[in-house]
DNA sequence: CTAGGGTTAG
């Protein structure tokens, strides 16, 4: 059989595989062991689909040690454990006896559950074996405990520099740099591997200079190690370095593998340009690259990010057996990146084995999409299936939900969680809490959580000042801002726009002067504070002034606040200026017709608000308003315009009609407040429906008694417009109604209001 | 025979 060996020494690819295959049949040695485990030992190596080898390996009548050994092989490097714990099962049940070759193999498969076989080893009497033993040290570094791998490579007597990098290796997965380190410079010989494990170890630590700086180092490289390199920075965000470092390999004629592809497509997701996912694609044709499950699915992703939704689906589609936790999990972020959350959810519901990434997505999603009562839904489905345990990410996407509701009770809830579960937060962990700590209103808590913190980062400097401009507190954003300085962070441009916002809130003109003149490239949204400061302070000519000067087109922003400002100052030129231009920039806006119409029927230019309310019509332009929230009952209901969903709709409806008549009684005029006013109006003109804010007013009286709290959680707006109509109806009412914004108790008793902090 | 690199969520 000398001329079959000789065809087994050329096999370089599956085709020379499939003929050497076919010449094994010819000569009806597919029976045979000797030749089966050749055969499988190429497929190992050729990487052949694992049904085909399968196929070579059930052929054999009856497999000897090396045949199981090499097919256990082929398992392990495909990363099918579960096939070699059943191969290893069908081993011992054919009576075939392991030797020391199978052992290594095993125990990686059985990973942590390999002390189990630790017992079954030492019975083998394999425990001598340096390989054994090197599986099970590495088994306790990976999983732990790894003091318990530590003490085994302590005891060994003479050491294989495999055994060295396993045990740097397992420092690094735990996080233990000083170790890894320690043993890095105390290992007498060191390989490529070694180097390598120290490249990833510091990419794992986000240490790129570092890890690079190793790269740099290696006396030799080798394709794994490039990719560790590569990997690195496009985990971390670093891709342009990412393709610089991937042109680089090319140029020292490097042959990229899978992997590679891997690193290099999710570096392009991560610009989101599909000129370049294009490009990329093309590449990929012309260079006939295989594309393994790892590759299709970064391709999903990619074209995913990119815009390219078709793509993505007919990749996932085409993904098969492939199509794996991973695909899914990518399929449902790239529907609720464009917002199409009834398509993620549906995927999310058939989705077979779900993880915590799944979970996570979908909640994301929601809480992205200003869906934060679904986000928190999804939450409490996720606890409530046991088998579930959410992690910081999970926490920062429910926690910041909470924020946007307003609801300092729910995040409080959310906070409770994580200690109870013992869930460690990061930076951007605590980010999210003084995030919600800021819109919760309590600016107390969220200062306090950010001096806790050990490191911060720009996001949690942004987070706190964009808090303190949403509550007027000037001095503290610029205080908190010359700190980030003085701790060496780079205000950006969000911080700049924190910092102006809180300026014009607290009407500090000088100061917020001063920081403008500071930015050394302000873009079209620094323009849009300063000039919404100015119009605040009644500096309308100089707000017009500025606008005329900018460099680039304003946007809506910029009018909007010069519109608004003329109308609190009753500038009508400014006013009809601005509308006009707001008018050709988002001619479909309702607010820009509201606040013009409004600004005429003030001083009663009742001609000018019909005609606006004309062009309204003609243009086809439709009111829109947000939804409003209350809280009762430990649920959340929510009311949008014209609503007629709610379940206590009728009630709701005419409670309204009930208290406008009373009100028209008692002699009241319809336009002085905005829960009664023009209701009828409104339904008669067809444009819109009753007022969100009204529908949820009403739905909290209904709901509850005299001396409980009506909980309006959203659109802090809803409590100032309503002021005056809660006034009337303590009165008409004869009780006493509290009713609760984010940090305030407004207690209106008859016919009067005190507020009182809160907290 | 061993050790190093891979896709998804914030």
């Amino acid at each position: 059989m000398s001329h079959l060996n000789a065809i087994a020494l050329r096999v370089t690819q599956i085709k020379h595989l499939s003929q050497f295959h076919a010449q094994v049949i010819h000569h009806s040695l597919q029976h045979h062991s000797y030749w089966v485990s050749l055969l499988i030992s190429h497929c190992t190596r050729l990487r052949a689909p694992p049904f085909y080898t399968r196929l070579i390996f059930n052929s054999a009548q009856q497999p000897n040690v090396y045949a199981f050994t090499n097919m256990l092989k082929f398992y392990s490097h495909v990363g099918a454990h579960d096939d070699v714990i059943a191969l290893f099962d069908c081993m011992r049940v054919s009576g075939v006896i392991p030797d020391a070759f199978v052992f290594p193999v095993l125990i990686k498969s059985w990973g942590k559950a390999a002390i189990v076989f630790h017992g079954h080893v030492l019975k083998m009497g394999h425990q001598g074996d340096r390989y054994v033993r090197n599986a099970v040290m590495d088994v306790y570094a990976k999983h732990g405990p790894i003091c318990f791998a530590r003490k085994l490579f302590d005891e060994m007597s003479e050491r294989m520099v495999a055994d060295w990098n396993s045990m740097i290796s397992g420092y690094w997965r735990w996080g233990n740099k000083v170790e890894a380190d320690k043993l890095f410079t105390l290992m007498p010989e060191r390989n490529v591997v070694t180097w390598t494990a120290m490249v990833s170890g510091y990419s794992k630590t986000r240490d790129l200079v570092t890890a690079k700086r190793y790269f740099d180092q290696m006396p030799e490289k080798n394709v794994v190690s490039w990719n560790a390199m590569l990997s690195g920075y496009a985990q971390n965000g670093f891709a342009e370095e990412a393709i610089e470092l991937f042109n680089e390999m090319v140029n020292r004629r490097v042959q990229p593998d899978e992997t590679t592809w891997v690193a290099v497509i999710s570096s392009c997701s991560d610009r989101a340009d599909p000129n370049l996912a294009n490009s990329l694609v093309k590449m990929l044709n012309q260079k006939n690259v295989r594309l393994n499950s790892f590759v299709k699915i970064a391709l999903l992703d990619m074209h995913a990010k990119c815009g390219n939704l078709a793509a993505a689906k007919k990749v996932f589609e085409e993904l098969g057996a492939f199509r794996n936790a991973v695909a899914w999990n990518a399929m449902i972020s790239a529907y609720t990146r464009v917002g199409d959350l009834s398509s993620a959810r549906e995927l999310f519901d058939r989705m077979p084995r779900k993880n915590v990434v799944s979970w996570n997505s979908m909640i994301a999603g929601y809480a992205q999409n200003g869906q934060s009562t679904m986000a928190i839904e999804a939450f409490k489905e996720m606890i409530r299936s046991k088998d579930m345990k959410p992690d910081e990410v999970t926490m920062i996407s429910v926690i910041s939900a909470c924020g946007h509701l307003g609801v300092l009770e729910l995040g409080n809830w959310a906070l409770n969680f994580v200690n109870e579960n013992q869930i460690s937060l990061s930076i951007s962990g605590y980010n999210s809490v003084i995030f919600m700590y800021s819109k919760c209103g309590s600016m107390k808590d969220a200062k306090r959580v950010f001096e806790e913190m050990e490191t911060r980062d720009v996001i949690s400097f942004n987070t706190l000042i964009t808090g303190f401009a949403a509550h007027g507190d000037g001095f503290s954003a610029i205080d908190l801002m010359r700190k980030m300085k003085g701790d060496g962070f780079q205000p950006d441009r969000i911080t700049y726009i924190g910092v102006l916002t809180a300026c014009s809130h607290a009407g500090m003109l000088e100061e917020g002067q001063r920081v403008f003149e500071s930015i050394s490239n302000p873009d079209v949204d620094h323009y849009a504070c300063m000039i919404d400061l100015l119009g605040r302070v009644g500096k309308l000519d100089e707000a017009k002034r500025l606008i005329k000067k900018m460099p680039m087109v304003p946007h809506a922003g910029v009018y909007g606040s010069l519109l608004n400002a003329s109308r609190i100052r009753k500038r009508i030129d400014l006013g009809e200026f601005a509308a006009r231009e707001l008018f050709k920039i988002e001619p479909e806006n309702s607010g820009n017709y509201v606040l013009l119409s409004n600004m005429y029927a003030s001083m009663g230019r009742w001609g000018d608000v019909e005609r606006i309310r004309g062009e309204m019509r003609l243009g086809g332009v439709k009111k829109t308003t947000g939804w409003s929230w209350v809280e009762f009952g430990g649920k959340l209901h929510k009311f949008i315009v014209g609503d007629k969903s709610h379940e206590r709709s009728n009630d709701i409806y005419k409670l309204l009609k009930e208290l406008r008549e009373k009100m028209r009684k008692a002699g009241y005029t319809a336009d002085k407040d905005s829960v009664l006013r023009d209701v009828e109006e409104e339904e008669k003109e067809e444009m819109v429906g009753t007022h969100s804010e009204k529908l949820a007013v009403c739905f909290g009286l209904l709901v509850s008694e005299a001396g409980t709290s009506i909980r309006i959680m959203k659109n802090l707006r809803v409590c100032w417009d309503c002021h005056e109509a809660m006034k009337m109806i303590s009165k008409l009412e004869g009780r006493e109604i509290i009713v609760r914004d984010n940090n305030r108790f407004h207690c209106f008793n008859n016919g009067s209001c005190s507020c009182m902090d809160h907290w």
